[in-house]
DNA sequence: CGGATTTGACCTGCGC
DNA sequence: GCGCAGGTCAAATCCG
């Protein structure tokens, strides 16, 4: 019953996201499959050949070297990709839309993660951190780095996700009633960080977006659980980490994926399905050719049970990708 | 007392 | 060029 419920919220959610959009100029990838059944190839890896794990565990048994999910999400070392024309239709900024792990989060979807870190960016990961703010005023363009935004059902904004963050500013969000609050990693020369705002369509969905990546492992995050991600990525630099959603270690979380982004990611065949239930759930189900698994009957796998990722298709390929 | 948060001001990009 | 909105800074304040 219970489950019915939640199902049928998340599908409302799933709409309402639908026909407003998300606040996100940044496009939002929406996935018909459950996060363990995308082969992860992240878009940033041209050579999706390298690795292509059939399911998020697969992925996690398969690499141990990186420490957060979202390494997986991870854009590609330095792929010097002119930007794809305006036709390519692949945004410039495209997020990876996921569930945040947090207590009182129940719901998630995810999106698609932007791929290509300009030399700018590339230099703000490596400078210290004020520098990168410096860089960044000068350079402060949107979308311009790589991003994974998740979509939460929450009662809190601030959710935890292994790593330890500071907020440096708030600002109120046009069209919204909710302010956006801003914070950046607190690790040393990581310059990470993350927006969080309440979708204004659906209050109880806390839009998390992350920018940047980690340099360094989470903080409180067991290793084993997640460090799948940058496999999935095939990246042979593991350095760079998304923050570390530790709240996948919440149980009974159901992930939303976003609605159809604008984006020029190559969605799943049929829009997408707005529930998606941990993964490594005992019961997974097929959905419309979507994989999903049953939250309620959920395990606890470690972090990385409650993302959702995008299945293999809906995962956006960058042009230069997809031409390799 | 040190670290985190708040908050108004400032800067920058973008659309008109 | 101007105004708006988003993003960041930094001083003040709060809190453990």
């Amino acid at each position: 019953m219970e489950e019915e419920k939640k199902k049928e919220e998340v599908l409302r959610n799933r709409d309402q996201m639908g026909n407003s959009g998300l606040l996100f100029s940044d496009a939002i990838i929406p996935n018909n499959n459950n996060m363990f059944d995308f082969p992860f190839i992240d878009s940033t890896d041209s050579s999706s050949s390298s690795f292509k794990p059939s399911t998020f565990l697969d992925l996690l048994a398969t690499q141990d070297y990186t420490p957060s999910l979202f390494d997986l999400f991870s854009p590609p070392p330095p792929p010097p990709p002119p930007p794809p024309p305006p036709t390519s239709a692949v945004p410039e900024s495209s997020e990876v839309l996921n569930t945040p792990p947090t207590p009182n989060s129940s719901s998630v979807s995810c999106s698609s993660t932007e791929r290509l870190l300009d030399a700018d960016d590339a230099d703000r990961d490596k400078s210290p951190f004020n520098k990168q703010l410096k860089a960044k005023k000068k350079n402060q363009k949107r979308g311009r780095e790589p991003r994974f935004a998740f979509m939460t059902k929450s009662e809190v904004d601030h959710l935890d996700d292994g790593y330890r963050w500071r907020k440096y500013g708030q600002k109120a969000v046009k069209n919204s009633p909710y302010p956006r609050s801003y914070y950046r990693c607190t690790t040393a020369g990581c310059g990470v960080k993350k927006r969080v705002e309440r979708s204004s369509d659906d209050p109880s969905v806390v839009v998390t977006t992350y920018e940047g990546q980690h340099t360094h492992q989470s903080p409180i995050m067991p290793r084993g659980a997640i460090s799948a991600g940058a496999a999935a990525f095939a990246s042979p630099q593991p350095p760079l980490v998304f923050p570390q959603p530790q709240l996948f270690r919440n149980h009974h979380q159901q992930y939303t994926y976003a609605p159809a982004p604008p984006v020029d990611v190559v969605t799943c065949g049929r829009g997408f399905d707005p529930v998606f239930h941990s993964f490594g759930g005992e019961e997974r189900r097929r959905i419309d050719g979507i994989t999903c698994s049953n939250s309620d009957s959920f395990q606890d796998h470690g972090l990385l049970q409650d993302m959702i990722v995008p299945s293999s298709n809906s995962l956006q390929i960058p042009e230069e990708d997809k031409q390799n």
